[in-house]
DNA sequence: TGTACATCAGTGAACGCGCGTTCACTGATGTAC
DNA sequence: TGTACATCAGTGAACGCGCGTTCACTGATGTAC
């Protein structure tokens, strides 16, 4: 009947993860309502019946609540994604990659300020420490690999208006490859890599733009564009 | 030697126009630096040597100065693509829309707040009036003038991986095309105005990326995999 | 051209607000013997 | 099991700051006669 060895188990050590987990998803809510720049400690402190300098228990400052919740928001995107992606299970790479983009938006719409959190402009005044690197790279990693999987099951179409990748861009194209390289998997080729990556800023353009309000008066409701464009750009990358 | 009548004449108009102009350049350099959020009237006026109350016979309020930086952003985004596409002057279509896309982005580059401004996440608290989309529709209105051109002078080349448009999304597109319309020249069929709405949302999509640093690690600089992209999401519409 | 009045720019003080953060404290919880 | 001490959570007051905006005012500029 013991509880893991990993848990809290004095009283005080349950209270502290409590609170801690609950000061975070109070400044969750009141980043949904006011944005990044409207989250106040004060504010936060009050509405969990706390007085403001309590909040220094568990958060040593404001800049590191708001990474929290950012790290919160990369890994709640990243987990989105990776379950669209799923392990494959007899869809085809086009399917998963459009899965993924759904669901993303699905997040997005469904948390704009968390959105705006991490893909809008960057708050000013603070620099993200490196713990968020890895949260932040779960999306990209997601659909890295569903690549994988496509070259690995010849699931690549050849793409129509070629252009060749050489120069610089080819390097940083190798040199992202060779980053994004799994033990026993074909490398995923350069030209390939650079037509995702394209289909992958497009995919976050609509997404800044439908939740920054810039459809309006054209493809608003965006549904529809979405989905066209997703799928558009999933064949322009050579997904099939 | 009549100075023209819409002219300032007396020496309080002068000053009045000079010094609305010269608050407006302070808070643009105030924006520059520690962008929309670190815009203080009280700074500006400091730096300007006055009151902060004075800047009220200017601007009635904050959110009136950062209508006018707004509105003086979207103009100056506007008229960076505006001449880039110029009147056609011998070069394709294909060609002007190019020039357009590297013209926003040395604009953006050189101005990242005000890109940010607009095309950002929206200031908390802020409701853009109405005018603010005369300026804001001139970017998008002179990328519709290649297509018109390219359509009238028969530069589109068949795309391939074509998708029909129909549904929900053709009647958007045929709503667009027709607030797009211009007199005398002929009109742009809806599956083109789709392909260049996501060629128009995956450029804003990389700057977004590279200004806000989501391009760190891969491909940083951006200048090649830019002009890669641009490139081919022209092609991609159809604009040869 | 000169004078009387109206208009307007800019001042300086003040209002009322909210913010992040520090600090000495009290009282509860946990631990060692 | 009971006691003495250490640890820690939360309090309340305070610091020092900056903000947008209002308002009665003075003095300069402009205008009508």
């Amino acid at each position: 009947m013991n509880p893991p060895v990993s848990a809290p188990r004095t009283a005080r050590e349950r209270a502290r993860a409590e609170l801690t987990r609950e000061i975070k998803e109070e400044a969750r809510r009141q980043l949904a309502v006011a944005g990044a720049d409207g989250l106040s400690l004060r504010a936060v402190a009050k509405e969990l019946g706390m007085v403001s300098s309590a909040l220094y228990r568990y958060y040593p400052s404001k800049e590191d609540l708001l990474t929290a919740l950012i790290i919160d928001a990369y890994n709640a995107l990243g987990e989105a994604a990776e379950t669209a992606i799923g392990t494959g299970g007899g869809r085809d790479a086009a399917a998963r990659w459009l899965a993924a983009c759904h669901a993303i938006r699905a997040w997005a719409l469904a948390n704009p300020h968390e959105y705006a959190l991490i893909y809008g402009s960057p708050v000013p005044g603070y620099r993200a420490p490196e713990a968020t690197i890895g949260p932040a790279a779960r999306t990209p990693l997601a659909f890295a690999s569903v690549l994988r999987d496509a070259v690995a099951g010849g699931e690549l179409a050849p793409v129509a208006d070629w252009r060749p990748v050489d120069g610089p861009l080819a390097g940083q194209a190798a040199a992202l490859a060779e980053a994004l390289a799994v033990e026993g998997a074909p490398a995923v080729p350069g030209e390939l890599l650079v037509r995702a990556v394209i289909a992958w800023t497009q995919l976050y353009g609509m997404l800044s733009f439908e939740l920054f309000g810039q459809f309006v008066g054209s493809f608003d409701p965006t549904d529809e564009f979405f989905g066209y464009a997703a799928a558009q750009l999933a064949a322009f990358a050579g997904l099939r």
